[in-house]
DNA sequence: CGTCCTCTTTAACATAAGCTAATGCCGGCA
DNA sequence: TGCCGGCATTAGCTTATGTTAAAGAGGACG
């Protein structure tokens, strides 16, 4: 019975970073695993998950798909706040807050897991190093998020979005999601304008660059990043930035 | 005795704020404050409380005092990438994560409690009620840094910085450290051009901008907001942004 | 009372990035 | 097969913001 066998199945990624982050006892994965079968929900592509305002009474855990954190001004103008990948977290402790800040749309097709407040408590109370993988999450998140804003606020178009393709392979890699030197990239042009801050033009220009320069090739919805080493050194990627995402 | 008097003494900031996210029981409240009673310390302007890569072994609360977050590009370039302002934590939960992200830095005097990873697991382990506060200060200050994160990459110069007044004046609230319409701004333009990710001149441009359409007096570190409302307009504030920051 | 220092302000010029609009490309679908 | 709609790409022009440099302004201090 895969769902149960030592791959973890359907809930593999989040399996794996939890145990990345907090090594967890057989009996604390299995809790984890049984909790997240019980809630296991899809979505389709481009579907609203929640959005700024709506109360949050649950946590969610994504098991495969993209999708994205954002935030929209009176006039329209949108930015991608961050990505959420396999194996992370849509709302760790945001639940706390009641209320969401910020909306959540899916990319791709969507499989997660949806733990209701009050089973989520009973577990993190059964469960002290779930609990602490699960902070761990959060603190992970606003890392990457403050890494966000020194990309936005100090790097240039090129450098940005390099910094962006060099973190999201890093982020798949630990749940098994790159394949060689390529992984997939299954968002449009205008988001990732949206998420580096640039106009959809300044982005392509950007693009046509990238690849001028060999670093990086795109074509069909998929990275490939020829020089990782190279790339993050265009990027000024810092040395220690997501280390804690790698499986030891 | 002051310090254990109603207005909370030295703590009050912090006791206030933490009372403002879950509302806490006397003897909650007590035991916070003993803990930051025990470890009170005090640092000095522009003194770097700690840096990218140091362990934590410790979570800081500011009693009294500006501080901000940062981190610099090898080449030199630095993002502030939040204020900390009194009543606030340093790291939370960043603790969990065992080094540190970025660095911290003093603006002003400041006073601040220091307790050792081993008093604060004990704290929160016998007072649920101050952990949940704890988190709900996490995931306050993760909502903050996505707001930034638009900040930066959808507002223009001007709207970000009125922004950033408006923030600002809004979280020294709830802690009474605005008088009528002003409040202390004790940063130099050179902070606030690398909080804001502008150059120096940019943001002394925009500073004008501001002074000339009347939304602000800046004068001898005290900023005065004239109409809040108009500020917040100009800013594109978003209109539930910080609530959880007010007193109710 | 002058000198140094840090911070602010201004000017003149350079450029990265935005905007508008047209074109190309491709896959879905009638 | 041919049209439509969403994306990607390119061109041409505009503008917000960066850069360099120099000059005030005020406080600390010998």
């Amino acid at each position: 019975m895969r769902s149960h066998g030592t791959d973890g199945g359907i809930a593999q990624a989040v399996l794996r970073r939890f145990n990345a982050l907090r090594p967890l006892s057989e009996e604390d994965a299995a809790a984890l695993e049984h909790a997240i079968l019980e809630g296991l929900l899809r979505a389709g592509p481009g579907e609203d998950l929640i959005a700024e305002g709506d109360p949050v009474d649950s946590v969610r855990l994504v098991l495969s798909g993209w999708l994205y954190r954002h935030k929209t001004l009176e006039d329209g103008r949108r930015q991608i706040v961050n990505f959420i990948l396999p194996g992370e977290t849509c709302d760790a402790h945001a639940y706390l807050l009641s209320t969401m800040d910020h909306s959540i749309t899916t990319v791709t097709p969507v499989a997660y897991a949806e733990i209701k407040r009050a089973r989520f408590e009973q577990l993190m109370a059964a469960h002290r190093t779930l609990a602490e993988a699960f902070m761990c999450e959060t603190a992970l998140n606003s890392a990457i998020q403050r890494e966000w804003i020194v990309n936005l606020g100090r790097r240039a178009a090129f450098e940005r979005v390099a910094h962006l393709f060099c973190e999201i392979f890093e982020r798949l890699r630990p749940v098994g999601l790159v394949d060689g030197n390529s992984c997939a990239l299954p968002v449009t042009q205008t988001d990732l304008a949206d998420a580096t801050g640039l106009s959809v033009v300044h982005l392509n220009r950007t693009l046509q660059e990238l690849r001028a320069t060999g670093l990086i090739i795109l074509k069909d919805r998929t990275l490939t990043i020829g020089d990782l080493d190279a790339l993050k050194n265009a990027a000024m990627f810092p040395p220690g930035y997501l280390r804690r995402y790698q499986v030891k």
